[in-house]
DNA sequence: ACCTGAACACCGTTCAAGT
DNA sequence: ACCTGAACACCGTTCAAGT
């Protein structure tokens, strides 16, 4: 027993850059974004900020780690081309996204603050690649390539970063129905002359659901995709 | 002179709520999101912390009035309904959003914090307005409003915070584009079994013109919004 | 090479005290 | 009602020292 030591790779004591990733990612689930400190960190851990720092190199490496480790775990479920149609697999993609954020709701802040610090960092790509097989199937033509991919990646980000507070109620304790009612009122109170179409949608929004809004807005770009690249016949 | 002081509107000594946040605006401007401190700010100001605590309840409150105060700036440009199509108009509103992000940076990170935190605070019916007049405008049936509108405005968001970093170069000191080449260059050094479609649109990515692009994808969206819902005859 | 942990500079926020 | 400013608790990061 305990032979040589050659490949220790199931001590939980060696500290490694993933399992202090890791360790992130549960600290980041469990008390949220203020709760991801060097000090929570330490003491999950039991080591010293300077173990820490040998392997990551600041804060936002560790948040951008993270986020990445997330977004990666979220894209990889869905072997890439099993759902039925380009249409399909672009919808579940997404959705990937859209739950992976309704897990962790600290991706949605991080996402949106990683992307516009670091726009190009390894995350884009990543989504890019998946959004884009959806839209190479689709029979967009390659010149049309990185606009379409493009608009759908902003859509899925801007919709997931709107609709992450919204999530199953956790935490929040207030009812998600009761929450759009009051949000809705608010909006039916607000001024008629500056604010005449808010008040007219007021009663849309009160009544919306989430998951399928967030579709229908794929649907949507999908259907302008389709209409400015008309399939060959 | 001085008869009874009365209104003292003009007075620069006078803290108000209104004058920290314009002073938090300055401070984030100049020097970027680290630089808004209470410190800065106190400083600035030629206060205590807590005077301006007594105006303001948080940090997090401060950032959302300077957010919001630079929203509806950027929103107040153009008497709405002065582009001459609704899908002018639109461009028009949604180019003002993307603006004010090129020339506040910070701003699209905080819109991005503000709107998965807060998302039904007092940004989101200011933009949803704009945007749904052209909607609106457009013809498409009330039915079919919200969704097009929640479409649009998380479009816009999600580029708005995809490209901030892409500003004018300011700040960075890297020509813009070397730095878009040097990206292509990355993606196109990714694995080709894993990212093929990221290679083939290294190139397009290269070359890209941010705002033509972000118009584009406008473009794509109203193009659904139309086949979605055909105007009459 | 990897880890320890005390120390540093700085932060948001509070609050008793003033006017 | 509005402001002052010292004090508090806490944070990310560093670094001399250990193994």
């Amino acid at each position: 027993m305990a032979p040589r030591t050659r490949k220790p790779e199931r001590r939980a004591e060696a500290l490694t850059r993933e399992r202090i990733v890791e360790a992130a990612v549960e600290l980041l689930d469990t008390s949220g974004e203020g709760g991801l400190t060097f000090r929570a960190l330490t003491g999950r851990l039991a080591t010293g900020p300077g173990a820490i720092y040998w392997h990551v190199a600041s804060k936002s490496e560790l948040l951008d780690a993270a986020t990445d480790a997330v977004v990666a775990a979220a894209l990889a479920t869905g072997p890439a081309g099993s759902a039925g149609s380009p249409h399909k697999e672009i919808g579940a993609v997404a959705l990937g996204l859209f739950d992976a954020i309704d897990e962790h709701p600290w991706l949605a802040t991080q996402l949106a603050t990683q992307l516009s610090r670091n726009p190009w960092g390894p995350v884009t790509p990543r989504i890019f690649e998946s959004i884009g097989r959806g839209v190479r199937a689709l029979g967009v033509p390659e010149g049309g390539w990185f606009t379409a991919a493009s608009a759908l990646v902003h859509y899925i980000l801007g919709a997931a970063g709107q609709n992450a507070a919204n999530g199953r109620g956790a935490g929040s304790g207030v009812d998600r129905g009761e929450f759009l009612d009051s949000v809705s009122r608010a909006w039916e109170a607000l001024d008629p002359g500056d604010y005449p179409f808010a008040r007219a949608v007021a009663d849309q929004m009160r009544g919306h659901d989430d998951r399928a809004e967030f579709l229908a807005g794929i649907d949507l770009i999908l259907a302008g995709i389709t209409a400015v690249h008309p399939p060959a016949p």
